[in-house]
DNA sequence: TAAAAATACTCCATAGGTATTTTAT
DNA sequence: ATAAAATACCTATGGAGTATTTTTA
C-alpha cells in the first residue's frame, strides 16, 4: 500500500463517484479505478458498494475512510514538525551562564530569542565557569557565556565569540574618599584594600587585577576573597575594601555602593559565547545571531 | 510522499547505513539513496549527516523517524481494524425483542454471540413488536425476534427466519381442579375464564387461543386482558383465571403457578428473527449463524 | 587505502491514458 | 436510454538495476 491509494480512496469516498473522483485528482477514471480495486485487494475487503448508485460506502469503507484522513492529517504534522526542528523553530537548547553574567546583556539575549522562536524551550544552567566548559564538552549544554579566560582560546574543539567589551569599573563604599571623583585613576589605588574576586565569580579577574596594577606600578593589597558578585558587594558596602569588576555590575544597585569608571581604557573584561565546533544544530545558530545582534546594540548605548 | 519513502527511511535509520537498508530492503543501494534523496528534497530537510561515518540522523531526522514509526504503526491498525468491521467482528448490532421472548432462546443466542465475537457491541431494544418492526424498517434495529405473525409474512422487504417452534403450554392456578393432570386437552377448558394477552406481550397469540378454541368446538371466556407475562402469571396465581402461553413462559418459575402440556400437537407459536432484506452487514451474518445453530440445539433438548 | 555513498546511465514494471464494454437506474 | 464503472489494451514515467566515481575515515 502506498499514500497514492489512501489519497484516491479519500477522494471516491469524498465524491461518492469515481468519475468525479478521477476529475479532482486530475486523471482519468480507469486508473482510479484499478488502484482501488487493488487497495480493496490489498486490504481483502470490500470499500464500497458498487451495486448501489450513487456509489456507497460499506461499513469496513467508512472505518477506513476516518483513518486514511486521520493518516494523511499526522503525515501533515510530521512534516511540518520535522521542518520546524530543521529550521530551529522547535526544540531545546541549553544555556549555561555564571552568576556574574547574569546581570548583564544575557537577560536581553534570553528574552529576544524567546519572543522570536517561542517554541523553543530554553534550558539553563548557572554554574562556575569551569564546569561550563565540562557541561559543553559533556553535551550537557549548547552554548555558553563566559568572561574570556586563556584556557578557552586554545581549545581547538569549541568555538568562541566575543559579544561584549565590558569595561571595569571601581565599586567603592559610599563614603570613600575617592567617591567624590568622576573617575579614577588605578595609580589612585595604591594604598586600596582589594576584595578580590575567585576565579568562580568572574574567571581570570583576579589576574588581569594583578596585571592592571602591576602596570600602575604596585602590588594591590587584597583584604579578602570572594565566590559571588553579591558578596562583594556587601563587603564593600561595609568598608572591608573596594573592587574592580565588569561594568555590568552596575545593573545591581546595593545600598552603600558607587560605581565609578576607571581611567584606564586597558581594563577591560571580553565577555563571549562559546559552543562545540560540531555542533550544527540549526537552533544554536538562531540563538547565536540573536546573540550577536543584542550584544551590537548594547555596545552602542 | 509515498510510505515507500517512510519505509526507506526508517530502515535506513535503523541500520544507520544504505548499503545494510538496502540489503535489508531486498533492493541495490543506489536506488535507495536516490529515493531518501528525494524525500530530503520534497522535505526541505535533511535528514541524515552524511559527513559522517557512521551515518547519523540529524535532530529533525530523529524527530521524523519518530513520526515515520508512529505512522507505519498506525497504518497496521487501521488495516486491522478495517478488516475485522469487514469480517463482521467489530461494530454495533442493535437486536429488538418483546419482553415475551426475553426468557426463550434469545438469552442463549446473545450469550453464545458475545463469546464469539467479543469486539462487537450488542445494543438491546425491548419493546412490542409492532414497534420492533417499526425500528427494522427506520434502521434503527438490525435483527428482531418476534413471535410470528401474518403481518410479517407478506412483508417483502423483510426476510423471516423462523427460529424454534415453541408449543403453547396451560397456566394453572397451583390448586386448579387441573392441575393433578400431566396433560390437558383443549376441550378440558370449554368452561374456564380465560387471561388473554394483549398484541403487545404476544403478538398474534389472542387470535390463536380463539382459533384453537373454535376448532375444539368453543368460544373462549374472557376474563381479563394483559400486556406483560408477569402480569398474566400473577392474576393466574391470584386465581382469576387461566391462560395459555409459549413454553418458554417456563423459565419464570412463579409461585402459586403451574404449566402442563397441551394434548393438540397443532397448537405452536413460531418464533422467528426478522431483518432486512438489503442489508448486507457482515456482523448481521454470523449473529444469524449463531441465532440459527443455537435455535437447533434448542430444539434437540 | 578501503569501505560506503553519490553519480550516471539503462531498463522495465506499473501508474496512468485511451477505447470499449458492461452495469445500474 | 444514459450515465457511470469495469474491462482491455497501450503508453511512458520513474523506480530500480548496473557500472563507476567520489568521499570519508
Amino acid at each position: 500500500m502506498e499514500l497514492r491509494h489512501l489519497r484516491y480512496f479519500i477522494a471516491v469516498a469524498d465524491e461518492l463517484s469515481f468519475s468525479r473522483a478521477a476529475a479532482r485528482l486530475q486523471m482519468a477514471q480507469p486508473p482510479l479505478s484499478q488502484q482501488i480495486q487493488a487497495l480493496e485487494a490489498e486490504l481483502g475487503v470490500q470499500l464500497f458498494d458498487r451495486k448501489k448508485r450513487p456509489l456507497q460506502l460499506t461499513l469496513a469503507g467508512i472505518a477506513f475512510l476516518e483513518e486514511a484522513r486521520a493518516m494523511l492529517i499526522q503525515l501533515e504534522q510530521a512534516v511540518q514538525k520535522t521542518q520546524r526542528i530543521y529550521q530551529g523553530e522547535l526544540g531545546y537548547l541549553t544555556v549555561g551562564f555564571t552568576s556574574s553574567i547574569a546581570n548583564g546583556v544575557l537577560p536581553n539575549i534570553l528574552r529576544s530569542f524567546r519572543q522570536h522562536y517561542p517554541q523553543v524551550k530554553l534550558i539553563l544552567r548557572e554554574d562556575n565557569s569551569a564546569f561550563q566548559i565540562q557541561g559543553l564538552r559533556d553535551q550537557q549544554t549548547d552554548v555558553i557565556f563566559v568572561y574570556q579566560d586563556s584556557v578557552l582560546t586554545e581549545a581547538s574543539d569549541l568555538i568562541v565569540m566575543p559579544l561584549t567589551q565590558e569595561p571595569l569599573i571601581v565599586v567603592l563604599p559610599q563614603e570613600h574618599r575617592l567617591s567624590g571623583q568622576l573617575n579614577i585613576a588605578l595609580t589612585d589605588l595604591v594604598s586600596e584594600e582589594f576584595i578580590m574576586p575567585l576565579r568562580q565569580a568572574v574567571s581570570g579577574l583576579s589576574d588581569q587585577i594583578h596585571y592592571l596594577c602591576a602596570q600602575a606600578g604596585f602590588v594591590p593589597k587584597v583584604a579578602q576573597e570572594a565566590t559571588f558578585m553579591v558578596t562583594i558587594l556587601g563587603l564593600v558596602a561595609g568598608e572591608m575594601g573596594i573592587s574592580l569588576l565588569p561594568l555590568s555590575v552596575q545593573n545591581l544597585q546595593r545600598k552603600g555602593v558607587v560605581y565609578r569608571p576607571i581611567q584606564e581604557q586597558t581594563a577591560m573584561k571580553q565577555l563571549s559565547a562559546v559552543w562545540r565546533r560540531n555542533d550544527s544544530s540549526a537552533i544554536l545558530q538562531r540563538f547565536l545571531n540573536i546573540a550577536q545582534v543584542i550584544s551590537l546594540n548594547e555596545c552602542h548605548d
